[in-house]
DNA sequence: TGTACATCAGTGAACGCGCGTTCACTGATGTAC
DNA sequence: TGTACATCAGTGAACGCGCGTTCACTGATGTAC
């Protein structure tokens, strides 16, 4: 009988992610170094040894949570990269990429530091999660694209520009970019960096005493870096 | 006897630091959490009850650890800061101190996980790591601070700056700043976001495939942010 | 200068803990004839 | 449809490990008179 090999495939599956999502709990509540399978195992009332059914070991569990957190970074990405109107500004629909980032970020801490905080020691990321940084990557940039092939970015005079930089941004140029002046490209590069920076001091608690409101000064700096990369 | 004291108290404080340097190697080749006084007394070849005469526990180690890296980069930030002559232009001498700062971080990639790399859950910062921070931020900010005095900054218009962000900005526009534009300030906060963002992707290793030469590219970065803020 | 006492550094054994992982097992669920 | 067998999920005990921390101790170094 098919289906019933079929619902134990189902069944099996289910119970996989009942596990993936005990360890998510248990990830932002204790971070991950805290993070043990006997731990999870106790959530779930289900012996240490059970878990092993379905992940060969802690490493490919904390594997699986890395790759899992990279896609739902890149959901949210998407999610808001296909929410903006037609008659928006390019400039607005530029904000709107960084802005779900910073939200999941704030409302996923501890996730975000898996991917953009300091590596877990002696582990190294698996190689699948370029697909969904790529998608993050693609989604950011999209209004970029956008107004380029509309003829409305402000490009920037390449004349002052390092050639040297050329080669140095090729890979990027050429699998994200939809040939943008290398100047263009550079300022989006940059203003990843930014980006991430901005998320990374807010995320990780380095704006006390310095920004007391940071969603407002977050806001204008992705706007004014829209801006430095010749959106309007 | 009071030199006997001394001479006994100076042994200490020696020993105290041959700990935190032995604690140093192990964070640089271990990562922070998988330090432990027990492999800290191993290298010393020393009991590791012996550390409690030093240290209070793991948890005060880590503290005088947390604080060394700050006041390290401090360090370099300063020696850079005095490092150049009076006859280079303001935006070469802009770009002293975040060279510095990379170069810092590229060697003691784990103490500057430490500071801006996700924090050690359930362990809190402590507080006296905000005078090497500030120390950091003067010698950063010190040759926009000069060219404002000397009129040399273009200055940016703050008519179109949401006036909210001056509130938002206070305590970092009065504690660092000579009486600048609130948009040169945000600026600058912007540039800072700017260069931790560059620093953490490089340290961390999210430039594979995409910023082929991080040297150059930051190089670069830092020019243009430089030029951005004004300076010239 | 000499002696009795106090301070202090470092030892080594021991504690209890939570961990990842292995392994022989039980019992339920699916499969083949 | 019924029966013998195979697959698989989950159990529970056990392993060895490295850890932070405590504690009674020894012996050296400094202090006071």
């Amino acid at each position: 009988m098919a289906t019933a090999r079929a619902a134990r495939d189902r069944v099996r599956l289910e119970i996989r992610n009942e596990i993936l999502e005990a360890a998510k709990k248990r990830l932002s509540q204790d971070g991950p170094v805290a993070l043990s399978l006997r731990s999870i195992a106790r959530d779930l009332e289900i012996a240490p040894s059970a878990l092993y059914r379905y992940f060969d070991g802690r490493d490919a569990l904390l594997t699986a949570l890395i790759q899992s957190a990279y896609e739902s970074l890149a959901d949210a990405a998407e999610a808001a990269s296909s929410s903006y109107g037609q008659d928006d500004s390019y400039l607005a629909r530029w904000s709107a990429v960084p802005r779900a980032m910073r939200v999941w970020a704030l409302s996923n801490p501890n996730e975000w530091g898996l991917i953009f905080g300091s590596p877990v020691p002696g582990y190294v990321a698996p190689e699948t999660t370029v697909v969904p940084y790529a998608r993050l990557a693609t989604a950011l940039v999209l209004p970029l694209n956008d107004a380029a092939k509309a003829g409305a970015l402000q490009s920037h005079p390449d004349a002052d520009v390092d050639a040297a930089l050329g080669p140095a941004l090729a890979p990027i140029s050429e699998g994200v970019f939809d040939r943008l002046t290398l100047s263009t490209v550079a300022a989006a590069v940059r203003a990843w960096a930014t980006l991430i920076g901005l998320i990374d001091l807010e995320v990780f608690g380095h704006w006390r005493n310095t920004v007391l409101d940071p969603a407002l000064f977050f806001d204008d700096s992705v706007r004014r870096v829209g801006l430095s990369i010749g959106l309007r």
